[in-house]
DNA sequence: CAGGAATTTGCACGAAAATGCATTAAATTT
DNA sequence: AAATTTAATGCATTTTCGTGCAAATTCCTG
């Protein structure tokens, strides 16, 4: 990546988040947290940003847009989102279900290496426009507009046919013996059959998520291979899970 | 291999990748970096590219990036598109191709009646999650990120199962003898294809498309139902066209 | 056709840029 | 006030750049 498209990369990420976070894009970019922090440094004698502790900030802070977003997506699920994403090593195939949660994830997937992401939400492939390395796979099908993913028999013939390495699950309730579950039947059964296709399956969930069940049954809860959720959950809602011997990565 | 071929086809590979990298291009080519650099230093001095460390980028930074492009969508296009918008019948199935001007269609469909929407863009797609009639066909496949359209063998394969009675051709160049073209083979072939299940194909398109050719040809002029241009278009230059006598809609 | 000029290409070498690490300083948190 | 995080500076290493130069090729001219 050149030195300039990074500084582009970094403005890019300023007007969408309304901030900059030296480590985080050090992180995803697998560089130096002082090479990010020259690029600031510089960009701030430039005039094109305003540097302060811990990375930098809009000159002119567009003050209703950040809040807005801020607003649709939590810090929480950015964290687990960033979190996720590091679990992806070079060449892999990755499945990223849909959902808010995903989205954020695909805002932080490694820019550093190549690997590939199926999925069957047209947001998620959306999000990925602008990522440098990564393949995208769209799985189509009948869309199923509240969720916006693909669906149908289409959709479970294109998922057959992929192997991913690790699916990334969203959910909209888990819970240690109703398992997961979500509002929609064919959406489960979408999910169900992605897990079956993948060799590891994650679901990242936030706290408001935990013991809670949803219409549809998807999975039991033994059938992840780990539960991603933020570190501010007390250990005492999580003891059901571990008991049921499911990793589970505080974040 | 002469000089003005390789500067060429350093010309296309930053068309295509909105990057050179001096040594990529070296190594491709078998020749020395130095080379390469002296045509990326004369390159900069004729205004064709910016010069940076490690290699090119083109002149302006966000060239005819898709989102970019999408921003900057003229009263034209927004006009062009209500008005194709308004052709679709109750209960047709209607194949959007992608592009800014398939998008300003989507913005503008009807809303009082139920159809189907066939397409292989997932930000077409995300354009139509809050339309509240209309059912959304996904053509999945390995998406080109350039255009962001779902590609490939999968993407021909789900095709072949749909028969729209109208598709909306995005292109990038017209011209009366050459034909319908765009830049990508592998699209032309997609585009191609889907005319080719398609009851109908019309064309939207802009001035700066009329008389224009791109290097891979889709279809010839005669194969549309009809094209959808601007009314301030001169007479003179649809004459071709009205003597291929392809209908034309003046909008 | 011969011979000189111009162009092209690769190589060498010093300069500049980019990057990461270590160390010290500053800011922030506890 | 101590501990932790983040910055800044200097330094070393690697990569990239530009220039001069020579060999090879092509072009031009008489």
């Amino acid at each position: 990546m050149l030195t300039s498209q990074r500084k582009t990369l970094i403005l890019d990420i300023l007007r969408r988040d309304g901030q900059v976070i030296a480590k985080t894009v050090a992180d995803d970019l697998g560089l130096s947290e002082d090479t990010i922090r020259r690029d600031l440094r510089e960009m701030a004698a430039e005039k094109l940003l305003k540097r302060v502790h811990g990375g930098a900030l809009p000159l002119s802070p567009e003050l209703p847009d950040f809040s807005a977003r801020q607003s649709l997506s939590s810090e929480v699920k950015r964290q687990l989102g960033a979190y996720a994403a590091g679990m992806i090593r070079p060449g892999q195939t990755v499945f990223l279900d849909g959902g808010t949660t995903n989205a954020e994830m695909a805002r932080h997937l490694p820019r550093d290496f190549s690997f590939t992401v199926v999925t069957h939400s047209p947001t998620i492939a959306g999000e990925l426009e602008h990522h440098p390395t990564v393949e995208v796979i769209l799985i189509g099908g009948r869309l199923y507009k509240h969720s916006m993913v693909a669906t149908g028999a289409v959709a479970m013939a294109a998922i057959s046919l992929v192997r991913p390495d690790i699916f990334f699950l969203g959910v909209t309730a888990i819970h240690p013996a109703r398992g997961l579950s979500t509002g929609d039947f064919e959406e489960a059964a979408i999910k169900r059959h992605i897990a079956q296709c993948s060799a590891e399956t994650y679901v990242l969930a936030t706290q408001e998520k935990l013991d809670a069940a949803s219409p549809c049954h998807i999975l039991p809860i033994t059938a992840v291979s780990g539960m991603i959720v933020p570190s501010d959950i007390e250990e005492e809602s999580l003891a059901p899970y571990r008991r049921a011997e499911v990793p589970i990565f505080a974040v």
